[in-house]
DNA sequence: TAACCTTTGCAATCAAGTTGCAAAGGTACA
DNA sequence: TGTACCTTTGCAACTTGATTGCAAAGGTTA
């Protein structure tokens, strides 16, 4: 995992220091999309700050996107290879109300919204909500 | 406008007070989705917290729906007659990242997304991000 | 070693959302 | 008319997530 990390700061040229390849490798060992909280628990070594700038720095070399999922806490999920976050790389995400979990639906892309004219899309944020498997 | 909230307001069974009534012909005036914020510099002689649980009755009678735009702020718009806030009632949103006004899509329902096996759908938040027509 | 740039840790700040509580307003009924 | 009661409002305080300033630490280069 972490020499996974490592790869994948590399191909996004992301100077590979020793937090970052831990934020990443924590976000790449589970499918769900995870919060500044959730990574500030599980690396409680490191400094909330250092993580908050290291997402940020994530979000901006598209090694993450961030989903705002409504729970009030922007959760970031690893981006697929080749991503650039433009609309068609763009998927649903789905939010349990009850446990709380963010899963991407990378199955599904979304389709193209007829929009008003001369509105243009750059981005989405797409969340469903419910009840996840275990939830239901 | 102040009609057609008193009206709303008795079909969905809330009590019309003076500053409900405000807060939703204010809703109702413009087209565009509000926060917390914007109501209280329009209205400003009403108490932010008495907007605030303003809308949260008005959320749970269904008067009005709310949208996480990813603004940081939570946004506001008037349901539609008839809507019940359940998945076929719901439509995508449009942000404009540079005026930062969100439009509902009336016209386009979102569409049935396929769930993973034993996930259910009772709510979502779509929100498209890009230039609406003023700021292209 | 010195100069320099990047990254990190700590503490402080900001902003949105939320709540406790007492006062105000309204209604019903003796 | 007065009293009890319920709802709504206004004020102030608090909570929490996000963000920033700044100095120290680490690493690189000349």
């Amino acid at each position: 995992m972490i020499d996974k990390a490592e790869k994948m700061l590399a191909s996004r040229n992301v100077n590979p220091t020793p937090t970052r390849v831990l934020v990443l490798s924590c976000l790449l060992k589970d499918a769900r999309a995870q919060s500044l909280k959730d990574l500030e628990v599980t690396l409680y070594n490191s400094d909330r700050s250092s993580i908050f700038r290291t997402l940020k720095t994530f979000e901006e070399f598209k090694v993450v996107h961030s989903i705002e999922d409504g729970s009030g806490r922007v959760k970031y999920a690893v981006c697929e290879e080749g991503c650039n976050c433009d609309p068609e790389d763009l998927h649903y995400h789905f939010y349990c109300t009850n446990c709380s979990i963010t899963y991407c639906l990378l199955d599904s892309p979304i389709p193209t919204v007829k929009l008003p004219a001369n509105f243009k899309m750059s981005q989405a944020n797409m969340v469903i909500k419910g009840l996840c498997d275990k939830c239901t």
